[in-house]
DNA sequence: CGCTATCTTTTACGCATGTAAAAATGGGAG
DNA sequence: CTCCCATTTTTACATGCGTAAAAGATAGCG
């Protein structure tokens, strides 16, 4: 089984009787050489170990078919989903994707766009950390590359590609559902270092004030000094709990890692949040996080369209590709959330 | 702001008033020319915006600094608890890391290791499907390059680098735990997908032998079809809390997720696992999932010692490259689990 | 069998940088 | 001021493959 090695492609053309040129062409597409010939190079490559050189195929070429992905962090259920479903269309589309994880680091998250524009991808999507990221970077990535946000959209950057949840709609169907079948819901909040935070915020809010209701937002200090969404959502609740407020409310959560966290202070303080009791208390986040279903109660909670915002930014960044003339208006793309009403609320 | 783009080094050396090997040997380290030519340099890059092309630096050279890393799935925040100290390590050793995920998909699979290879990287990482894996794509990357399995392990390799936890010591420890506490407990296992769901399937048996109970498994059919642990643990119980079964034994599930679904379960069938009641209904798990603090009741489980995982792999691979004498004998590194006692078990 | 259209081969150059060897430069010691 | 050593520049070649142009080979057609 120990095939032959052959390192470079004109090793191959000796070795199978055909010329390096007419080789490159059959790599590029077995249908531009002649039948005969391509199965002629098909048979030598079944006899030898042949691998291109990756480098090599991409320098002198004006489209690299890369495209370059850059995630926040991956200790979260909702980047991994999004990332999965990039890089499946991302495939799906012909492109190599190149990954890089920012781990929460701006400096990390620089060198990554680095790497990137280092490597000529052909275009590149970007989940940015936050208020933490260095604006330059994204700024220099627009300039040299078609690139869009995904996800979250830093104010800063008003004139960028962005495919991402309409959060004024998928917050707004949740406080409408909380208000009809209970008590206005108060918001349990994050420190804002990430801009849907804020936006949910913001449309908790508005939301709210247009129903005739006077917001109460809690939780926006970090308590828990672990920095765990859920370990910040059980400290506020548990401190909340302890001093018998919102007890029986209804309480919605920025996201469903911080209403797991909720869901906990509630089962340590014999609260049992419920869709069942009238004027009890009720716990519902944001997300659709994957364990969802399988919390006790069940969460109640707001689908994000995760798998349409990675399919649809990269379809978007592969028509900025064809088109050319990326002189375009930019497009924000929103998909709206859709109520999951399980057991919590 | 707007720097003016240099595209190669030639340019560069026009732009700066050095020459171009000078230039190269200062981008490969500062240190190797004189202190007022760096400096020169230093103050000339200041005014200009250049990137060295990735793939052209890479070309012409033994070494390429790159490490590829190959993960089977993202969707498990085991998984990416790993990747991270993975890509952490690696970077502080000073090299770019290239990540691939398989997507549970062999073919998807095979192509990353072609990827990375075609990439000349200095070293992988693997932590394979499980036995869906294409044992050859692993074969073909030990014999091109240094690589060191992680997690888990194919018996069909048994020459290979290998880092993981020791499945016989952890999962003894709290089958230990669970017969001390309480009555001997059921396994409640995955279908045998994952080589570390055998190991650790074998390990209670063996130690359940040892201890002179009786082994009882249950759950090696899937019964949800949706292919989600959490869902195949609840389906699982659901079955069993409905006939009566096991609703005062002790459970001990393959890992966390498997257990995640067990709790929901039995909070179905108004079950309270825990730790208080003597000769009542516990559920253990396996893997220190980082919600297991927040499940209601949590999780007893036992940790896997990721990050010592993910650094001894990374080492490993490391000092591979650097003795350069690929003969030695391979090395497998077992990191002990550590016992998480909290509230279910 | 000869001609033409179509492939293929030959030849040559390009990509952006690494790297080695020879020639030139510069600075400091005497 | 001169000589020597350390740097730098010059020059040239290498990496592995894309690609264009010209020359040669092949197959199909009449």
């Amino acid at each position: 089984m120990a095939k032959p090695k052959i390192n470079t492609m004109e090793e191959l053309s000796e070795a199978i009787g055909v010329s390096r040129p007419t080789l490159s062409r059959y790599f590029q597409s077995p249908d531009s050489v002649r039948g005969k010939t391509s199965e002629k190079i098909r048979l030598g490559l079944e006899r030898v170990e042949y691998i291109p050189n990756f480098f090599a195929t991409r320098m002198n070429r004006k489209t690299t078919g890369i495209i370059g992905v850059i995630i926040p962090y991956l200790n979260d259920l909702f980047f991994t989903k999004l990332l999965e479903a990039i890089e499946i269309a991302a495939m799906e589309a012909g492109f190599t994707v190149i990954t890089q994880c920012s781990h929460s680091d701006p400096a990390i998250e620089a060198r990554a766009a680095e790497t990137l524009m280092s490597m000529n991808v052909d275009g590149a999507l970007v989940a940015p950390l936050g208020d933490q990221s260095d604006p330059n970077v994204h700024r220099r990535l627009g300039e040299r590359l078609p690139f869009v946000l995904v996800d979250s959209r830093p104010r800063t950057m008003p004139n960028v590609d962005f495919v991402g949840t309409d959060h004024k709609q998928s917050t707004g169907i949740i406080i409408e559902y909380l208000c009809r079948v209970g008590a206005p819901p108060v918001f349990l909040a994050m420190p804002r270092v990430n801009f849907n935070a804020i936006e949910r915020e913001n449309a908790y809010i508005e939301k709210m004030q247009q129903l005739g209701h006077a917001p109460v937002i809690i939780g926006t200090e970090m308590l828990d000094p672990r920095w765990l969404f859920e370990a910040h959502g059980e400290a506020v609740l548990d401190g909340c709990f302890s001093r018998g407020e919102f007890i029986d409310r209804s309480i919605l959560c920025v996201n469903d890692r911080v209403a797991i966290g909720a869901l906990r202070a509630a089962s340590r303080h014999g609260l049992l949040p419920g869709r069942g009791a009238k004027g009890g208390l009720r716990i519902a986040g944001h997300d659709d996080y994957p364990l969802c279903p399988f919390t006790t109660p069940a969460l109640t909670t707001v689908a994000q369209n995760v798998e349409a915002i990675g399919k649809a930014s990269v379809s978007r960044l592969v028509d900025m590709l064809r088109s050319e003339n990326a002189a375009e208006q930019s497009l924000v793309q929103l998909f709206d959330g859709v109520l999951k009403l399980r057991e919590s609320a």
